[in-house]
DNA sequence: AACCGGAATTATGCATACAATTTTTTAGCA
DNA sequence: TGCTAAAAAATTGTATGCATAATTCCGGTT
């Protein structure tokens, strides 16, 4: 019989919702960083037994969205400074290699879809919409990824920018760094309307100190309030 | 009392133990790519429950180690040409970035244990001694990851490399790439003594192409053995 | 003889139960 | 009153058992 080991058949399978769900909680605040999440607790809100729960939480612990302490429960794993100094190196890394094979694939009509995206942010740039702004400003790097084509690159870039996203750096981002990171747009754009990968993977990797600056900024003045909870 | 948060105490934990275990399993071959792995084989073989197994496998799963068919088992992931195309370029991403920041960290003790190596490197090459070679610039990329300092590099380089590893391309490399892979460390040991940060991040990156082609030469070859097992 | 359909078997998914470790409470003592 | 220690409670780690889905095997049919 023909059996068809290249395609697996991709079901939603119950666990993978535990896995996400739990992540979801995570990102959107109900679990807090540094909170203990002990197993019973979480079984009763997920209306789940501890067996598949205890599955997701080894698996969102291997992503390092959990911290798991032998014989002692689960954490959200806190966001430190030295986290952060370690991962927007790796992020500028796979972003710039995304500007890269982006250069080579991309089609006249993704460019003019990268385009309009950026005019479209520019505007909420000069009427200083922020949340606007960084919709948008996301939405346009995400395309970049799915213009590369590599989905190891994508899977690998969204599990730290997740991480990452739980601090809410976008309220604390300065008005003259905003500027900075719009001009740096402008020469995204540019160079990728040259199709000049090296020169975009160079702008998309310096891009990136903004947002970190302004990420370990939120943890500077969120670390204190998060100590008081622990 | 004096909470610890920062320092989570790291116990060799039972559920690592078998994790690693597995996944040694399946690098040393013991497990082959494609070969479905039942539950109650792998209990009987560790000697433990189907709990903390499960929990393994949806670990190894979520590393890509493994895939997991709902209600139908897991089974050793199977490398692709198509897997091993998206692999490379994040791998080059990765190493040239260990390159970048070991030109910025390295100390000049660092430098002279890399150019020891290089140079026992270049004599097992000389003497066409190819397991050796192999073991020797396994040494020198780990080396130069370990002085890029940046731990999360080398978890998400290590884990790429481990899923690359089952397929032994040592063998398959034809001496001429292999001049050429030399070459290439001659122009890496010269860019990091310059710390020449850009150069070595490129030269790293193309290091990696030799590898992938040697892989990719493996799975054609070595596909065709797996599917009559299948 | 080959193909289709259904029962028996097997394996997986989940829940529960038990064991071991940690944390908290409480009793005893200096 | 404050500290130590032991016991109780709670929580995690592991094993087992039941329910469900998938595979296999067997009998019937064309």
């Amino acid at each position: 019989m023909d059996e068809t080991p290249a395609t697996p058949i991709a079901r939603p399978s119950l666990h993978d919702t535990i896995v996400n769900r739990i992540r979801s909680m995570i990102y959107d605040g109900d679990l807090k960083p540094g909170e203990k999440v002990p197993e019973k607790m979480l079984c009763e809100t997920l209306g789940i037994s501890r067996t598949p729960l205890r599955e997701a939480l080894k698996v969102l612990a291997s992503e390092g969205t959990l911290e798991l302490l032998p014989n002692r429960g689960a954490r959200v794993a806190r966001l430190t400074a030295e986290d952060v100094d370690e991962m927007f190196p790796v992020m500028g890394a796979l972003e710039g290699l995304s500007g890269e094979l982006a250069c080579a694939k991309a089609t006249d009509a993704d460019i003019a879809e990268l385009r309009a995206l950026h005019y479209q942010m520019a505007l909420h740039h000069t009427r200083a919409e922020r949340a606007e702004y960084f919709a948008i400003n996301q939405k346009i790097h995400e395309k970049i990824m799915a213009v590369a084509g590599n989905d190891l690159l994508v899977t690998m870039y969204e599990g730290l920018a997740g991480r990452i996203r739980r601090a809410r750096y976008i309220s604390s981002i300065t008005s003259g760094r905003w500027d900075e990171a719009m001009a740096e747009h402008e020469e995204i754009l540019a160079a990728l309307e040259a199709r000049d990968a090296p020169r975009l993977a160079a702008i998309l990797k310096g891009h990136l100190r903004n947002k970190c600056e302004a990420v370990k900024e939120v943890l500077r003045s969120d670390g204190k309030s998060d100590e008081a909870a622990a």
